[in-house]
DNA sequence: TGTCATGTTTGCACCGTAGGCAAGTTCTGC
DNA sequence: GCAGAACTTGCCTACGGTGCAAACATGACA
């Protein structure tokens, strides 16, 4: 039994703390916030505060949750295009992303405005960038690592075009998979642009 | 005259703490660095150093210079095909960076072991990345713009290969613009891959 | 149920980062 | 040389973040 009440408790607790963290931010402004204000809120110590996150940041802006292992298996003993391959991998985490969806309407703003804030979130799609051409190396490890990373880059873009558009299109992200795609074909051709000029 | 003694006295300044603050990381690792040592070795006060540089990492991490105008108007008014314009704009980028040659082979380590600093590397990356697809989308308004995020952001990363193997290749940096096109094309042809397995 | 080991929270003390303010210093234009 | 602008500085304050040891909650087991 690994879900053991202590266990449960500290869950609830950090989701305590970040509740209050975003709430406050978006009641205050990220600014005029501090831990202190955070901890008093979700009935901890500052101290405590500090055990589970190592920073004000760190409990606004979370890290997105890994892919599911099959799906990473699918895609890397894939046999099919790499793109066709990869339509699963984008679904997988689009889907994950959806159960965020109200949490990332309202940090959207807060990310836009405060540069340390953008800055953790960074780091988080700097994670996911590497997860993800981490895969793809995988997957044909004879291509250029670094060719993988530039592809990888494209795609978490093409990613964040969907997610930026949260606003202008209630479908859900799974929904939207297409784009990513239509948008890398377009990329490729824009690269491939014959040499003679098209009017 | 724009290049007053003031101007000139300010870039010293700012030149001597950034000096002082790269040296102190190499003799004492980033961590046990203060902005206090910092201003102490550069000869100014404490309160000084922060009204040249909003935080430690700032002083540390020098955004690129900006592309020069004349070399972004040929690329976004080029009549060439997009990537044999592009590569100007490249070489124009790659010859600016060859002059941090060693600067950046001290602080890539530094980047690599300490978050503080890679966070800061990312945001001076975001705002190229910003620049590039900028240019991009003046070039071929008509084109989707997060399309222009995706080809940049590849291109940014194909950058990042050339610098990231500063160590085991000595040519000069704008000698190895090929190295982005020759992985544009590679990452192309993993998108463009046909239908059917190749073996 | 009692008790012991382990994990978690807390208070406290401390250092470094960062900004506001007002007084002092240096430079510029006249 | 002088008035005013720009810059530097010291002082003060607040917040961020960590180490430590005491207090407390929990799980295991008799």
């Amino acid at each position: 039994m690994t879900t053991t009440l202590r266990e449960r408790r500290k869950q609830q607790t950090s989701r305590e703390i970040r509740l209050a963290a975003i709430e406050l931010c978006f009641e205050e402004g990220f600014e005029n916030v501090t831990t202190e204000a955070i901890s008093a809120r979700s009935g901890v110590s500052q101290r405590t505060f500090f055990n589970y996150f190592p920073n004000k940041e760190a409990a606004i802006i979370a890290r997105p949750p890994p892919f599911p292992d099959d799906v990473v298996a699918d895609f890397v003993n894939g046999s099919g295009t790499f793109l066709e391959d990869l339509e699963a991998l984008v679904i997988a985490h689009l889907g994950q992303l959806e159960e965020d969806r109200e949490i990332i309407r309202t940090l959207r703003n807060l990310i836009e405005m405060h540069p340390v804030l953008r800055a953790a979130h960074d780091a988080s799609m700097r994670l996911l960038l590497a997860e993800l051409s981490g895969f793809f190396a995988r997957r044909s490890p004879d291509t250029d690592p670094v060719v993988m990373e530039m592809l990888a880059s494209a795609v978490v873009m093409a990613i964040g075009g969907i997610i930026r558009s949260i606003d202008q299109d209630e479908t859900p992200f799974a929904a939207r998979v297409d784009e990513v795609f239509v948008r890398l074909r377009t990329m490729v051709d824009v690269v491939s642009q014959p040499p003679v000029a098209m009017g």
